[in-house]
DNA sequence: TCCTTTGCCGAACACACTGTTTGTTTTCCT
DNA sequence: AGGAAAACAAACAGTGTGTTCGGCAAAGGA
């Protein structure tokens, strides 16, 4: 009835999670096993699969909660305006996300993104006018494209970039393209 | 001394790089296990371990013989001229590449693919007169960014794309971008 | 042809990880 | 306090990995 949840299943899936964040911080995502899992967490194997299916479950939630990937889709101001909020985002959480988005995270995590960032894109597309077609969503693959080869070359080793040097080449080489795609009426 | 190999390895690293194809195509990149190779090659384990490290490798030696990825870098012409040449090479190869490049796919078999390109796209863009700079790079990344994802977007399902759709995609939304950028001199 | 080198085989090995099951004990909620 | 829900440890079968061994067969030079 509560929405409230027993306070021992609260615990164990944020013990579980932390181990999980912390393991991937040290040894990448794919090095992490669910058996490393639940030694850092204290936990029993029988209570981890009572709540997850996989460790990828036990990061998929996160996802979801991230702020800036629900952004309103407004249809004057610059173009893609997320962008640059995400890489200092990322760039603050920096450990963290080397880890998931670099050569030594994981597919299915990246993956996950590009699908949730390709929707924003496209609603934003679609906002300032342009039809739906086949096209549009081809040149939203290629706007996603470009934006996550940044930030997983960013997470797989520069340090000196800042997050504006990021968004200033992604502005340059994708933008100019793209308001002649939306133009085109 | 010779430059030939012995028989028998010839035969026996064919055999296995053929097993991994077929595999690779029945049961995508992941899914395929050495025990599963060895046996479709009907090779012993052992025999496997003395030519590679793991299945990993068994491609590597592919890649670089992939000849479009060696064009010469030409200063005149259209930019980027490779790209149509290759979504229609990839689109005859259809069912291996998707097995490879797809979310089914192999990450580090994508990760050394889109190295290769972006060394390609570089030195293009040397050719052409752009000075070596961080940002030159950053731009780099970006265009191989949404190359690569056009490409991995296709592999994952759509079949009714034709190369020139995803060609005409990639140029619109790259090209005027990549070209403001080899303007500024 | 002979003979030495080289590679292959097959079987077994220790090890690691997964996902499930069991019966018991602890913790929470009311 | 007492019933329900959750966590526990331990063990299990299953699968995959990478290495080791001695015996056997083929290759290619003399």
């Amino acid at each position: 009835m509560s929405g409230k949840v027993d306070r021992r299943v609260r615990r164990t899936r944020q013990a579980i999670h932390r181990a999980l964040v912390e393991l991937v911080l040290e040894k990448g995502y794919d090095g992490v096993t669910v058996t490393d899992i639940i030694e850092r967490a204290d936990v029993g194997r029988s209570t981890f699969y009572a709540h997850f299916t996989g460790k990828q479950e036990v990061l998929f939630g996160d996802l979801g909660g991230l702020a800036f990937l629900h952004p309103a889709p407004s249809t004057d101001g610059p173009l893609l305006a997320f962008t640059l909020p995400v890489f200092e985002h990322v760039a603050d959480e920096r450990s963290l996300v080397r880890a998931l988005l670099g050569r030594r995270g994981g597919a299915a995590i990246v993956a996950r993104g590009e699908q949730m960032l390709a929707r924003v894109v496209r609603e934003e597309f679609l906002a300032r006018g342009a039809a739906p077609s086949v096209f549009l969503d081809l040149t939203v693959t290629c706007v996603v494209g470009a934006f996550m080869g940044l930030l997983r070359e960013w997470a797989d080793g520069d340090t000196t970039t800042t997050p504006a040097d990021l968004d200033a080449a992604f502005r340059a080489v994708v933008i100019p393209g793209v308001e002649a795609v939306l133009a085109r009426r």
